[in-house]
DNA sequence: CTGAAAGCGCTAACAG
DNA sequence: CTGTTAGCGCTTTCAG
């Protein structure tokens, strides 16, 4: 930069606001300045910038697991939102971890991230790490999972209604013993319970305790708790699994105890994750748009970046959609 | 920091010494500023610092598609190494587009990471690309496909064995008519398509052109290849995939037309994704070690950045190993 | 062991 | 429209 003030006879100040195509500079000197720029294939420091302008054009994405389908596709939908506006997104995975994620978040803020998107693993509020954010004045927004008695912005699914809608379809299916394998005790995997148990509620059916299982989030935690629900004395006839992975697990489990997926066992997942359709039985699922959630939190969180006042907590709930496929289908 | 030195009465260089623990500091003096430091919770600013230091600890890694679960567990083996080390990992995804990739990697050039992971989605050389690296001194390790003639650090697998590997073991089970859906033409997709001939030549068996169709890269466009395959006259009975998700959609469009797997058809994978043991049929495949792919790259990438002289381009090939699983189990 | 001086590459604010 | 001055927060170098 200055290589090129001193080649072209003009001051540092000049060449720094044609690049930046500064209002006031003659378009004349502009060309002159990119045309010298360019020939000295000249590449803007970033970091010194950053360290004036204290905006670094790059924002966190915390999420539990990178590996399981839905967060990679709400990062997909993170990502393509932020590239199209010049950012750059940096992904954390916390695998989980409240401990972990809060160190992630940590290095994050010593980063100087313009924003953050977290898929939180909190399990009680742990409202200091978000206040905190809050005093700093850094933009947040949670997605998928909003630990309780938080006022943030948020962008979702509506928990409760994925956990009744699934349980709905299954009792709608002629399942009359219904199990459930849950999520962790985050918000996601306590409003699916909660849906669960509304919708047998609502048919007056009695939530056997012995039908609730933990099921965790993955596919192996599922086949074992599938398993373990498989050697009750009166196995269910139906089970509603946290998310795919989860029920995928299932579907192994039922598969190799000799029964079949939906006759013997009917079984519903949530997430519609990308290869839903493509497991042993295609698996009925509840979907939660997650490219769409992330592409949601993406603007939502520009608008935080870009507005200097503070915005009012914004809560995005996305309707979820039952998507029937054979594990589930009996008539 | 200012603050800390006028509250202590030491100079600002004493304070920087101290929080880093720099060797000729007393331990005294340190233990006073680190106290203060803890008191008025002070957080160091990275942009700064990285402006004089030149250094990030920032790397980039740029893959085709964070969505294909292999390319999801490469990144955890990179940012699991990493993160140990305290480096972030920037995640870019090129869509397998080489334009775009090559805008990701200007972009982190321009954030000026440490060093670069990239499996590129280059079909030619395009030396200029890398050679520019190289020229700027940015250290780089290329992962999964190895652009030809292209002399660079390098962790992938040994894609001929992998064709050879499968389409032997297709043979194996008997079948004759052996078939493969062909990835994109990259150094991956090219040596899978070798090693599929060789083997087929090595029994001599003349490899039909109506049997090598491209099914490019994902689930969709398997299934769509497969549906091809099955049109013809004499279909084929075993078919070697470039990679899991080819190998699951044409599963699919083999059940959907009514025929078996692996009775009338038997398919072979490449990657062992995490989901393979979950499909229809579970997938017999070839394992690439894809987390210990991004761990190796990890390490490779630590050591160009640490030594200061120029490190010899070295090439870890990764032996792949045949996981058979009922999609191929004929016998 | 401690500190003073100089500067990383860039930009905001203002003066010409 | 152009240039000057000052400084972002930290580190390196070298002299006490």
């Amino acid at each position: 930069m200055k290589d090129i003030a001193l080649d072209l006879g003009v001051s540092l100040m000049t060449v720094s606001k044609a690049l930046r195509s500064h209002s006031d500079i003659s378009e004349k000197t502009r060309q002159r300045v990119l045309k010298r720029a360019q020939e000295l294939d000249y590449r803007p420091n970033w970091i010194a910038r950053s360290l004036v302008t204290r905006r670094t054009h790059l924002v966190g994405l915390v999420i539990p697991d990178l590996m399981h389908s839905f967060f990679a596709e709400v990062s997909k939908g993170v990502t393509r939102k932020f590239e199209a506006r010049a950012y750059q997104v940096v992904i954390s995975n916390s695998e989980e971890d409240p401990d972990a994620e809060e160190r992630q978040i940590e290095l994050l803020l010593a980063r100087s991230v313009d924003g953050l998107i977290v898929a939180s693993a909190q399990h009680s509020a742990r409202a200091p790490l978000f206040h905190n954010l809050d005093r700093r004045g850094v933009p947040y927004v949670l997605i998928d999972r909003l630990p309780p008695g938080l006022d943030a912005h948020y962008v979702g699914g509506k928990d409760d209604e994925i956990g009744a809608l699934a349980t709905s379809h299954l009792l709608d299916q002629g399942c009359r013993r219904i199990a459930h394998l849950r999520g962790p005790s985050v918000p996601t995997g306590l409003g699916r319970l909660r849906g669960y148990r509304r919708a047998l509620a609502r048919h007056g059916i009695e939530a056997s305790p012995d039908y609730v299982a933990s099921g965790l989030h993955s596919d192996n935690t599922g086949y074992e708790a599938m398993r373990r629900l498989l050697a009750l004395d009166t196995p269910p006839d139906g089970v509603f699994c946290y998310n795919d992975p989860v029920a995928a697990g299932a579907i192994k489990a039922v598969l190799e105890s000799g029964l079949r997926v939906p006759e013997d066992i009917a079984i519903v997942g949530a997430g519609n994750v990308h290869y839903s359709d493509l497991l042993r039985v295609p698996l009925s699922t509840v979907d939660q748009s997650s490219t769409l959630i992330g592409e949601m939190a993406a603007d939502l969180l520009m608008q935080c970046m870009e507005s200097k006042t503070k915005v009012p907590p914004r809560k995005i709930l996305i309707p979820p959609r039952l998507v029937v496929r054979d594990s589930s289908r009996r008539m």
